[in-house]
DNA sequence: TTTTTTTTATACCGATTGGTATATTTTTTT
DNA sequence: AAAAAAATATACCAATCGGTATAAAAAAAA
């Protein structure tokens, strides 16, 4: 419960700017309270940003249910972040972009956590490729590798152009821009 | 002087992490000093945004120069992003990136100048796509708004990805892409 | 060289920071 | 119902926060 009302307050503040009394005021506990709950601030931190991963890579997880290819699972990974200004409004914005800006030159261990989200999930797209190529949908020839680097980093750019221009046509027109990739470059 | 010292300190530390005893240590002046010649914090986070912007235009500008053709300035604004990693290190990282998404949900007004910043390179670079159309180099049907959105989009996803993985290549990678896409798709 | 102006340093302000020892309350176990 | 264990609240800590009034020093103007 103490994460559920902190994660937000993190993400969207950041780790400084985020103070113990904001965090007894979002849960109506006290300093005592928390500090019997968690070592200190950074621990705290870190539950959160792992709680606001475990929702996000979940709701990535059960929107690919839709889709029964491998193919159609990929589509519906960048459909997801089409759509990616309604799931990370409840997050505080998305933890991914701000934790890793946030926690870089800092002595804070969110980074590390951050890291390892992101190549956890590059892996996770990559195989995707190679179970569309080994199910006959996807080109034999594609580096399933730098695909997914390509995707993940067109789709942060486009998280960080909508959440500082406050424009979700980003988030549109880079999952148009991605899709239209798969469909004329990796589709066999 | 104190604009200079200050600049990377809250570029790489953000605005909230970055103390009034950290301005003083770099500058090696007292806080009478600062206030003598700085309203608050905030205005001296502005003044070292506008610093680092104006470092970070001119240097692109000053990049260009090299290139005659409006299309071989284009080409020359990849070129500078593919090494961002050592410019944007004496700025502190990226300060687009990083106060973009430092500033945002937050109380100060860095956000507001960020957004203008964006806006103003991306119109500069849609002027250059409609000098290499005057000029023949570029297809009359591309739109230049639509492409400085996507190139500036994916320069800062690439930006973005090497700053919190460390990993120079997603620069080059992106950028090379990039090129790809100007040769195969813009020039006439 | 004296006066004026600008810049910097000193010393302080109240408020807030992250964090803790201890007491109280609540929950669980017996 | 009594005892033990776990969770929460109270009251406090030194340190630091951003900011300021005033005095001293340095620079510029007269």
């Amino acid at each position: 419960m103490i994460i559920e009302k902190v994660a937000p307050i993190f993400t969207s503040k950041g780790y400084s700017a985020t103070s113990m009394s904001d965090i007894t005021q979002a849960t109506g506990l006290t300093k005592g309270a928390i500090y019997g709950n968690f070592e200190n601030k950074e621990q705290l931190a870190i539950a959160a940003f792992q709680k606001n991963m475990n929702d996000l890579l979940k709701q990535i997880a059960k929107h690919q249910e839709k889709g029964k290819t491998p193919l159609q699972k990929l589509y519906l990974i960048t459909d997801f972040y089409r759509h990616y200004d309604q799931f990370s409004k409840h997050l505080g914005g998305c933890p991914i972009l701000n934790v890793g800006v946030d926690s870089n030159n800092q002595e804070n261990h969110l980074l590390e956590h951050v890291q390892a989200v992101i190549t956890r999930t590059q892996h996770t797209i990559s195989k995707l490729v190679a179970l569309a190529q080994a199910a006959g949908e996807v080109k034999k020839n594609i580096d399933g590798d730098t695909f997914s680097k390509i995707l993940y980093t067109r789709i942060q750019g486009a998280v960080f152009m909508y959440q500082t221009m406050g424009d979700r046509n980003y988030l549109i027109e880079a999952t148009n821009n991605i899709d239209h990739i798969i469909t004329n470059e990796l589709k066999s």
